[in-house]
DNA sequence: CGAAGTTGTGACTGTCCAATCACTCACAAG
DNA sequence: CTTGTGAGTGATTGGACAGTCACAACTTCG
């Protein structure tokens, strides 16, 4: 058994590294022999441990929108104000605070941008589910809400891929306000 | 003229083609041959056309969203209410429309992810910057205003990419609901 | 006609990368 | 000590792909 462990115990060490460069370049981009090298290991035992590239990457998503869920959860939990407004602004509140790595947030836009492959797709799909679930269950909002919910999230998402924080005029600070990043 | 306007020409056609074959896969997982096919000419040429695959992708994005703007643009003048609510109203519409064959759409999913490139992150940049300065200039409507019209717009291109359309359950018609697609 | 330029291509090159396989090493049970 | 197993790797293979270049065909103009 503690034998076993060191395997699962790699594989979430290797997840964690996909996380991390995959973010960077997305899926098509970003070699196994990266992330291989960001874990320390030799890229044929990241074959062995995932099936292989397109499992490293699923993996890599499922655990990301685990934990988004996971951050919904917690922000819900923690909040004062206990009507659905109350708790949307909680979760984005979470959400922000999640996201200040920035890895988290560019892999979802990288499933998305990767959803011509099937099992990405599901895997983008399973995702939302989760976490429009989450957000429907634990606020009690309507449906217009938690759309509107998801809507600023992905204006997010937007913003820090073009890292629009950094871009002077005025039609950047449109797209920003509001947004909060740490 | 008349031969010089042949190159011109044949660059138009590979920048449509372009566009159709990355909107499928992306920057990365595309191969200038596969453009090549589509447009009925040589690999070859294509790199004599553009500089190099970089150059023809960047060339594909500007004019991506140089149309959206022309059907912005269209859209607004023809708006029968002229209010800043009516002309985002209209605007909303013409895009619902030009998006009809969803290629647009996904190359800026696309350019988002592939945003890495810093040329690529600069015409992301350019592109959002003309669509944001035309609902803003056309409309006269307020910067939060804007910002929602262009969130709304960035849950419209997730719906579309994880095809939301045909997915069964309640937290796809929360994200899809009052989304127009034709 | 021939020179000059332009469109367009086939053949080729160097590189990178996913995936596999044979192998070593540490260790545990009998 | 031997037998067996899981961890981990180096070497390699096969294929794909970006980019180049010399050359062919055609047009234009002197």
């Amino acid at each position: 058994m503690a034998v076993r462990s060191t395997a699962e115990a790699q594989r979430a060490l290797v997840v964690a590294s996909a996380t991390r460069v995959f973010a960077r370049a997305g899926y098509h981009a970003t070699p196994v022999t990266a992330v291989a090298a960001d874990a320390g290991i030799s890229p044929a035992y990241v074959f062995r441990l995932f099936d292989g590239k397109l499992g490293l990457f699923l993996a890599a998503v499922d655990h990301c929108y685990a934990r988004v869920v996971e951050a919904l959860t917690s922000g819900a939990e923690q909040a004062s104000d206990r009507s659905p407004a109350g708790l949307l602004e909680a979760m984005g509140l979470a959400y922000a605070h999640l996201i200040t790595d920035r890895d988290l947030l560019m892999l979802q836009v990288h499933a998305q941008s990767a959803s011509d492959v099937p099992e990405v797709r599901d895997a983008l799909r399973r995702g939302l589910a989760s976490v429009v679930g989450t957000v429907d269950q634990l606020t009690g909002a309507g449906p217009d809400e938690v759309q509107r919910f998801m809507a600023w999230g992905q204006l997010c998402h937007l913003v820090v891929m073009a890292d629009l924080d950094e871009v002077p005029g005025s039609w950047a600070s449109t797209l920003t306000q509001g947004i909060r990043h740490f």
